[in-house]
DNA sequence: TACTGTGAATGAGTTCACAGCC
DNA sequence: GGCTGTGAACTCATTCACAGTA
């Protein structure tokens, strides 16, 4: 049996008034039963949603498969493949439907409810990080921040209670968080993100340079720019563009 | 006829020793021809570098793939496969050469000479990032930055020459850029995605959250924070473990 | 008419399982 | 003995091509 975490859909909706779909009514309709979706096809998900929502923005109600794929690059049979999981948002003739998909991707993905959050670590990138309105849009409330200096336990950022990095086990458990922002240098990463293994903790973003290795533990996300940089210079030397 | 940017192997060599393969003589000898390497395995390099580096360091000598699968949530045979490819690393009975794997894999991203690199924008992000040390580690040298805050034209950072957005024709050509960090708001970042490719740059790490849409004339990459968020929250959603 | 949705074909990636070598 | 390297089998992903429909 499977006993998937799923965020607290209390309340209000993450900061969005750009009216989405059709009746706010309904409890849970699970467009897609989630383990439907490809993996190949969840790593563009994201995508969809970011474009879509510009599009939306736009004022504009429908986009073809065709210009969805141009502008991010894919073909319009793979852009058509993925759409059709969620099958109710494309007309023939016509295109998919914007404002529908938004929402059906925001529900896929996980991010149309709230998910409770900690942040470690209060360095220059925490700091930044505490700022970033993109948390808030995802859902990620920022309940409380862990930090090892002792002049900022204590005191809070933008409202949020910092805590010494000690209290960890204290404090995590009454939070009920599921989600960890690990901003911490590669040291002590790792040992953190095991605590933050056994206090529960059921997603880390991760920062440090470090494979946590908590594989089946923990959903873990590591966003490391020295990685993108690699990324970015292999895909230049490999260009092989004829012209 | 394939017309692809290389990095500058100017003067020194980022510090290596370790003989690749064959003689050193010859101009070209890379150990695998890039376009031998598979999608799935390039995105693969940037991690096995970054944890092999971690085993240098450490002063292990060598690793087996069965260890280093562990650690990234690999399968001890992928791992073969993907570094068979730089065939000459492995022996069997005991694993393969960490340092020898490390230089081979910083040749074959593209990361081990230098690449010529302007910023753009120069705001939050944009500090941190001319603060930030892995640019230099991964070969990226930033030569300049410009900004649209007509206070900062004229002065520098870090010893980095701050010009105005409208210098980019100017400037860029004569410094002889390679690579580009967008790091302005979604706003304008299309547009000057558009002039850069227009200059000639090769590589784009994009922070703004939209599509660039330069496939085939600029090889991008994106660092969008709510994609890695969206991509969190849709893991731990679907995070099928049975226990 | 102009698009989507989708079987069928192709291609890419991964795993299995074991021979080969240190 | 214990690992790597790799054919062969398999699974997953993408593309093709066209029937189906607004």
């Amino acid at each position: 049996m499977s006993e998937m975490p799923s965020p607290e859909s209390d309340s209000e909706q993450p900061g969005d008034s750009v009216k989405l779909g059709a009746d706010a009514a309904s409890e849970a309709i699970p467009s897609v039963r989630s383990g439907d979706i490809p993996a190949a096809t969840a790593s563009r998900l994201g995508l969809y949603l970011r474009e879509l929502q510009h599009f939306l923005r736009g004022g504009t109600e429908t986009i073809k498969s065709n210009a969805l794929g141009r502008r991010l690059g894919l073909s319009d049979s793979q852009i058509r493949r993925d759409l059709a999981l969620f099958g109710e948002f494309g007309k023939r003739g016509v295109g998919y439907n914007v404002s529908g998909l938004v929402q059906a991707l925001r529900r896929a993905l996980g991010t149309d409810g709230n998910w409770n959050t900690i942040l470690i670590g209060l360095g220059n990138l925490g700091t930044a990080l505490v700022r970033y309105r993109g948390f808030r849009e995802q859902g990620f409330r920022l309940q409380a921040i862990f930090e090892s200096d002792a002049t900022k336990i204590g005191t809070e950022l933008d409202g949020i209670p910092i805590y010494g990095i000690d209290d960890l086990e204290q404090i995590v458990p009454r939070l009920n968080a599921q989600m960890a922002i690990l901003a911490v240098p590669v040291g002590p990463a790792p040992a953190l993100a095991r605590r933050l293994a056994d206090l529960g903790i059921a997603g880390i973003l991760n920062f440090a340079p470090v494979s946590l290795a908590l594989h089946d533990e923990v959903s873990t996300v590591d966003v490391d720019l020295a990685v993108e940089l690699q990324r970015l210079a292999f895909a230049v030397v490999n260009s092989d563009r004829s012209s």
